[in-house]
DNA sequence: TATGAATGAGCTTTCATTCAT
DNA sequence: CATGAATGAAAGCTCATTCAT
């Protein structure tokens, strides 16, 4: 799935839009190709199987957040300006579409098919892999405290930031989340940095 | 739902262990009874319908939840000496029935029914509330630091736990949970002292 | 089904009354178990199926019907005389249980079976029989009109009699079922009455 | 439902033809399917729901008859005339397609659903105002007694056909309704014409 | 006389998917 | 690129009835 036709991206769209408001048990054929105006069929012209879909929604956005990582990991910023980068992006992202809160931290709705599963884990891990290892340099250079193992931060880092967007999403979105996440990051930094 | 008899509470026993394998969409009647060795129209003379099991599910586990948090939180001890408490107890309560871990912190999973996510959403706050008291002792006391507000500590206690429980999870309950729990909390506690 | 136990007398009753409120595809085995305050299992003890019950209602206030006909019937009044008893009759029995509309007149909701759509037409032969029989009688005496059949009489009179019934059943039993008979009685004998 | 589809026509038919042997009981989407030759799940590409079906049976077949009264009522044919077209419509309309009797009088059938019995009523009621409107007119006309209320003269023109229809019915469709039909109505407009 | 537990058969409906057009 | 029609499988649930106690 390189690249989406617009109708792909319009499926991908819709279906996000879907899941975010009534759960994945919402997300069917007809649903989706009611709120599209196109019929059932015609959706398989556009994916060869519902999970087809479900994986393409995985791919296309978690791609995309693997390389936004990656861009942040690879720059020449210090390590926690990198993880404030991070952080900022996911809250960027999000409140620009928060439909997407309810896929991207949702790893249990994905568990019904080995492929899906698979694929969450793998992207978890790619996470996982970035963020330690900015978390390692900044050790290394000093500016993160190394008194707590590189895998005992990550989990904080990331649980905090999770925990977070879950909230915004079960509160329907109802407060800013760039405003509350940017003092959690400065909470999370107090925390980190050395001294 | 005060008491349950025996098949009640192995009917929910048994949900439980589904969610955990297969989801929510794993659930079924017919999934349900299979297991159980009775027929499908067996289950509704011991629940009303399919919405009922899960929110016993739901009252039953977490009202354990929050007896447990409640009488650490009124118990004597330092506030520090509490949060462990309330660590540990989840470690304890997952590694004797990991199913569990696919339904205590899988909000996303009953939002369907008003019924059900209502009462998530208020399992949610009564936890928040108890740790949140504890915390705000604790800054009293002068235990634990108070140049973060009780709001970010919670979220940086409460969500990093999660986190682990979910990788735990994720990873098939392959690693010991009460070690790496006790590493966790051993970090958090050196974040969150006051000193 | 000679005699009626207090049970099955209450069952019968509690049958009639439900089938009045909610039609025949209420009349379960579990609502009227309910209803009594019984187990679904104590209702076997009474009847041998919910079809015996149906029969026994058919037969219990049928055969009631029949016996003040054939007493009204056999006597010794004018003919007129007796078409308005038996009018009176109705609007009596009906005005005391208007429950009993439901099931008195609706020869549709017994046809699943084959015994109880027999024991149907075996009951509507015999009113019409009876009610032919005093006819002729009335015209053999010069009372009614015998420019018009038996049959096309018979027809006119308990066509328009259940007619009303069933009008007075769908608005809510809220028009006086015996004011409304009376003068319907009126026009009829003013129809079918020589001169 | 403006314009029904060949298949949805197709299964209102065999709907009628079921309802007519079985009764309303009978009608399941299991049996309707299997008569008409196709799944379970088709008859749903063509109506939503099965109440769907029932309503679309009241509101063809009854929209017909309304029409056809109508257009009678407004004719400039005397009132006994219309009366007698009116009677003979019915004889027709039924000797044509007698499963139909099963349906059209037998307000009982459809009480449990509200959208269902609402329509019923409708329907009743507007049938009573057209016949209603030709007796006052007769009347007017010196063509029809004017000594018996058009409230009784309806319920006895009215009550007579449909216990007719019913015992043809009930009788297996084995005697001739349009001449008998006739009979009813020689001796009905004997009845009710002036002098 | 009653009940708690159970069941086979059946209900209406929804699902993802296929196929001819 | 799209659709109308269809389907096998399965969903949650209700039914009348049985049986051991």
């Amino acid at each position: 799935m390189e690249h989406l036709t617009d109708r792909q991206a319009q499926i991908i769209a819709e279906s996000v839009n879907i899941i975010s408001e009534q759960g994945i048990q919402g997300l069917t054929i007809k649903n989706l190709s009611k709120r599209i105006g196109i019929s059932e069929p015609a959706i398989y012209r556009h994916f060869e199987s519902k999970i087809d879909i479900l994986l393409t929604i995985l791919n296309t956005f978690h791609q995309d957040k693997k390389l936004a990582l990656t861009r942040i990991a690879t720059g020449s910023l210090p390590a926690l300006a990198k993880l404030e980068e991070i952080y900022f992006h996911h809250f960027q992202t999000f409140t620009g579409n928060p439909a997407l809160t309810a896929v991207i931290f949702s790893e249990e709705i994905f568990k019904n098919e080995a492929r899906l599963s698979e694929k969450v884990l793998s992207i978890m891990t790619t996470n996982q892999q970035i963020i330690g290892d900015i978390l390692k340099n900044g050790q290394d250079t000093n500016e993160i405290r190394d008194d707590i193992s590189v895998q005992q931060l990550s989990l904080i880092i990331q649980g905090s930031l999770r925990l977070l967007v879950t909230q915004w999403r079960l509160a329907g979105f109802s407060f800013n989340l760039e405003e509350n996440g940017t003092e959690l990051w400065i909470s999370v930094k107090k925390l980190i940095s050395k001294d």
